[in-house]
DNA sequence: CGGTACTTTGAGGCGGCTCAAGTCGAGTGG
DNA sequence: CCACTCGACTTGAGCCGCCTCAAAGTACCG
């Protein structure tokens, strides 16, 4: 706990947005020089959490817009009756959070998957920065659009696609998404447990584990625990592709 | 063709916003006077759309905001094999293809489901608006937000739910909106068919067509055709609440 | 009225859920 | 360092809901 409040403090020192690792992949690229310096200044950066560590509660209100800077994090919503529903990861780079913009609630939780960093800025100043800037304003409205993209990708799987589909489109989604962040895209460690990825995908724990055995089995990848190595990426993303046409649903359209 | 044009030129010279009978369920109660008079002096109202006309295709760029005025549509998007993929349906009031404001372009098509009107502000006047005034940003933030909770909603119900909740839920929403039209909300035309109902709620048009009888054979509903019947709104609220917990799906939480 | 599109109803099969045992692996205490 | 434990993961058997395929019924429009 002392730790925690020196490293919080020392996340003040830290490099500027410009010389971060992470900033290719973060929204601050998108600023111009004059904003960046106004958000060099305000941005609480390096702020540890730990593993299963809540960044906000569902309900709570929203207090800062934050970034990951390193780890991963898990954002969920409950069900009418208690149930979590598993609505997305983040990994570095990636903004949490957003939804709660407008209401200034956030509708969900977020939890902390590994222990992990997140850069913050605090919701009065961001405000403020909102206020002088409709750049600011644009690259919100993008961000938020862009989400909006992935939850209609997520319900297009979640709703139509068969098991494997589904699960292959997970494992290359998590890889693309990491070797953006130079990591090895056919070799990774899920943050998440089987629970989570179930969820996530509208299955159940024993279906998930089956599909990933049955992936091994045909030699399309190797799965131990939560280390995946994708032998074959081709055949991965055909199964991916098959999209629906196999199994059930079609029809519609 | 010559019936439209003029219909569209009349347009200009109806009554203002403020006077709108759509007034208080539309975007424009929001604004400040003065923002509220610039809209009134841009804003084509009540240009008409015929049944089955597109106002829009998915990949063309944005040309205006789209507030529907009388009317319904649907909106889709067409998934990597071609299908169309229903993602919702916009009643009188609401704001369509909000999703195109970052990128330019809209991700989907949408369709008037029956003969429709529409104000439209252009794209031009509206970006210009939405720099001289951070309150319509946020209003605009605020609306994306919705819909981004109304798609995750929609995750919810399309990836997790059971046939009978899913069209219980279809039914519950459809009057809920409905009556804030000033409809009753016991007895309403659908103005879409059975294919987009299944197709949005992740079913087969035989599923939806089934239940429909079922809760019809259980004096929850009448139906014939689209005409809909609610004859126990406690028992329809029953049969959306128990959420799943019955036939399939659950575990996860 | 005949055609076409939409809807309903039925029979059967299959994917994924449920329930129930294992197996594995990391952390703990003897 | 091993035995133990507890949670996470895997595997199997059986069942159920929804999809598929097929056909009949119904409404709308020329």
């Amino acid at each position: 706990m002392a730790d925690k409040h020196l490293l919080r403090e020392v996340g003040h020192l830290e490099t500027r947005c410009e010389d971060c690792a992470l900033f290719s992949l973060c929204f601050a690229q998108d600023l111009s020089k004059e904003e960046r310096d106004l958000l060099n200044t305000i941005l609480k950066r390096q702020q540890p959490v730990e593993r299963n560590e809540h960044l906000y509660h569902g309900g709570q209100s929203l207090k800062s817009v934050t970034v990951v800077r390193s780890g991963s994090v898990k954002a969920y919503q409950l069900s009418n009756d208690g149930d979590e529903i598993v609505s997305g990861f983040y990994l570095p780079g990636e903004i949490i959070g957003l939804d709660a913009l407008a209401s200034g609630k956030h509708p969900g939780g977020a939890v902390a998957l590994e222990d992990s960093r997140t850069c913050e800025i605090p919701l009065k100043d961001f405000i403020r920065m909102l206020h002088g800037s409709p750049r600011l304003n644009q690259v919100m409205l993008n961000l938020l659009s862009e989400e909006m993209a992935e939850t209609r990708e997520l319900l297009l799987v979640v709703g139509r696609l068969d098991a494997r589909t589904r699960v292959a489109l997970f494992l290359l989604t998590m890889s693309r998404r990491l070797s953006r962040r130079n990591q090895d895209p056919d070799q990774f460690r899920l943050t998440m447990d089987r629970r989570d990825i179930a969820n996530y995908l509208g299955l159940t724990i024993e279906t998930v584990s089956r599909t990933l055995s049955a992936l091994q089995r045909e030699k399309v990848i190797e799965v131990h625990g939560k280390l995946v190595n994708v032998l074959d990426q081709n055949r991965l993303r055909e199964q991916a592709a098959k999209t629906v046409d196999a199994g059930q649903q079609r029809r519609s359209a």
